[in-house]
DNA sequence: ATGCATCGCGCG
DNA sequence: AAAGCGCGCGATGCAT
């Protein structure tokens, strides 16, 4: 197979730029044109090509790119250009951004002109060519050769950059890459306007019964200040808790605030109106988010924005201005997403992953056979909290039980179970919880020892030591390169350094993310090492049980432990079956991890 | 005006 | 010895 990379490049001026834009509206834009673009076949020189859009339509033809495959660096970009405006998709499409991001996303970061310094294959053009506002009749034969060589100049050096990270990139890796950027660039699904205008509607309605149920403005309740010192002017007491980021006082005003919570019932109704208009005002999400739904509606299907490896544990992430990730379980928005026409959707969820990865990878086995053989470990573990049998365990001791399993298992200490248990409406001493966090370290005392050895990873990666870490030679710590995992690519702690006088706390180990543009120090411990693999563990096994899907259908979303495809609506059961039992399938690399999901069906994301 | 830090909130 | 974790977006407030 030749491989290809193309590099676009586009008109854009003040109002009508990438930074100022989603992708997908900049791309869909009536402005959008295409000044030039570049070819390098294999490693051959590149080609740059500068026409009108239909010429430049029959010099793409040319490469029969469908049968080929095609590198760009942020290929979302490329190849939706390729797609959207020139109908061509190529048979492989690999990013090298995206691998950019896999292997080192915090410490090179992504841009192409850092990534080709920090593999020594040459710099970006630094000549600046003169294109802001300007369309491609309105360049100078000089300027457009000008723009033609800096241009191929990039293609040179995302080739250049894709040798470098290909040599020892995992094969699953490039093929889920591929099928992230399709899920954008290959959009299926469509929007319902009639659902999201009359939900649009109805969110507006409700913030204005907000606002006219008190005397005051917006501005006065969504500003804290304001909202304290108008709280205060009733007689209220205002709120006010210890920011546990910068440690400085600052005011109670969220949802989970128990004294700010307190003041719906306060003696004085326009405390309570006020407060109730804050809490219902203060996420925008449903209607920002129903907006951006429907304009892309009027412009077409929806392509799916996701971040292939945005989490250092591999997970996806949102993009483009608009996180599919955290559409709220249940809203109009969900339902709002459509199949095509004769197709419906199948959503499938693994079931309690991360709880079953971390029973396996500790060796715990009574809590990983009676995950295999389905028993409800919920109960399990109410039984040992309340000494009774698992016959006799009610809704609430379940509860309980279900709670410390899914928390518990990363080092949560009985505080903040404490405070958890409230915020979810249970009442508890500080003992009791701190009977019950206990009784789960008796209970699975392997879970404790693998937090130890999870401390003890993070001193081999700072030693440059290597050793096993978990059960099951699932991973290895490799000094100073990280955590290696099964499918070859590395957890790592950049920067990892152990710091012994930060102000006022104890020694820890600190690691730097890369958070926007600057570098944050992040703690770390033995525990949260063990969650990091966990979830790490966890999107390897959902990304090979993606790949297993995509054998037969088209996976069109993903959210951590889910995957959405869809299939045609006459063989949607069978769909159905056939997700579950690759959602059921084990890794190679872990034969004894047993795993289960949940699936349903329907012709909107909503309805599955 | 624009960028950055912080908080809040949605998902897992 | 103990320590739940991972994201992205929007709004506000402050600095540049």
């Amino acid at each position: 197979m030749t491989i290809y990379t193309i590099d676009f490049e586009t008109y854009y001026a003040s109002d009508y730029t990438l930074s100022g834009m989603t992708t997908e509206e900049y791309i869909r834009d009536d402005r959008f044109e295409v000044i030039g673009v570049s070819v390098k076949r294999d490693n051959e020189k590149p080609m740059w090509f500068s026409g009108n859009m239909v010429q430049t339509g029959y010099f793409l033809r040319g490469f029969n790119l469908e049968n080929e495959a095609v590198i760009a660096h942020n290929a979302v970009f490329d190849m939706a250009i390729l797609n959207w405006h020139f109908n061509i998709r190529p048979k492989r499409i690999i990013d090298t951004l995206s691998m950019a991001r896999a292997l080192h996303g915090t410490e090179v970061g992504g841009s192409l002109a850092k990534l080709v310094v920090h593999y020594g294959v040459g710099e970006k053009g630094t000549e600046v060519v003169k294109a802001f506002g300007k369309r491609r009749e309105d360049f100078t034969p000089e300027d457009l050769a000008a723009y033609g060589e800096y241009c191929s100049l990039d293609c040179d050096l995302t080739y250049a950059i894709f040798e470098k990270m290909g040599e020892n990139f995992p094969m699953n890796e490039f093929k889920l890459i591929d099928l992230t950027v399709r899920m954008f660039t290959e959009p299926t699904l469509e929007l319902d306007k009639e659902v999201l205008a009359k939900h649009l509607y109805a969110v507006k309605t409700r913030k204005q019964e907000l606002i006219d149920s008190m005397e005051l403005e917006i501005a006065d309740i969504m500003s804290n200040p304001k909202l304290a010192a108008e709280l205060e002017k009733r007689g209220a007491i205002v709120p006010m808790k210890k920011s546990p980021t910068t440690g400085k006082e600052t005011f109670a005003f969220a949802k989970n605030d128990e004294e700010f919570k307190d003041l719906l019932e306060h003696p004085d109704l326009e405390v309570q109106a006020i407060v109730a208009a804050r809490l219902g005002l203060k996420s925008t999400l449903e209607e920002t988010r129903t907006e951006r739904f429907l304009r892309i509606a009027g412009r077409g299907t929806m392509p799916v924005p996701l971040r292939y490896y945005a989490a250092h544990t591999g997970r996806w992430g949102g993009d483009d201005k608009i996180n599919l990730q955290n559409i709220p379980r249940v809203s109009p928005l969900k339902k709002a997403i459509l199949a095509p026409t004769g197709y419906e959707m199948v959503d499938s969820d693994s079931s309690q992953i991360e709880a079953r990865t971390l029973a396996w990878l500790a060796g715990q086995n009574d809590l990983v056979e009676a995950f295999d053989r389905g028993e409800d470990v919920y109960k399990i573990m109410a039984s040992a909290i309340y000494r009774k049998p698992v016959e006799d365990i009610t809704k609430d001791e379940r509860f309980i039980g279900k709670t410390v399993i899914l928390g518990a298992g990363y080092s949560l200490g009985h505080k903040k179970f404490h405070v958890f248990m409230k915020q979810a409406g249970v009442d508890m001493s500080l003992d009791e919880c701190e009977r019950i966090i206990y009784t789960y370290r008796d209970t699975y005392p392997l879970i404790p020892e693998l937090w130890v050895q999870g401390q003890m990873a993070l001193k081999a990666i700072l030693g440059d030591l290597s050793s096993d870490l978990g059960q099951h030679f699932a991973l290895r710590v490799e000094g100073q390169r990280g955590i290696r995992l099964p499918n070859g690519l590395y957890l790592r702690y950049p920067g990892l350094r152990w710091v012994e006088e930060e102000e006022g706390g104890k020694p820890q180990f600190v690691y730097d993310t890369l958070r926007g543009k600057t570098l944050v120090p992040n703690r770390i411990y033995g525990g949260k090492v063990i969650e990091n693999v966990c979830q790490a563990l966890a999107r390897i096994v959902i990304g090979e049980q993606m790949l297993l899907v995509a054998r037969r259908y088209r996976p069109v979303m993903t959210v951590h432990d889910a995957i959405a495809i869809i299939a045609p609506t006459e063989e949607i059961d069978q769909a159905q079956t056939y997700v579950e039992q690759c959602m059921r399938t084990r890794p190679k690399w872990a034969p004894t991890l047993p795993l289960n999901c949940e699936a349903g069906h329907g012709p909107s994301y909503g309805e599955c």
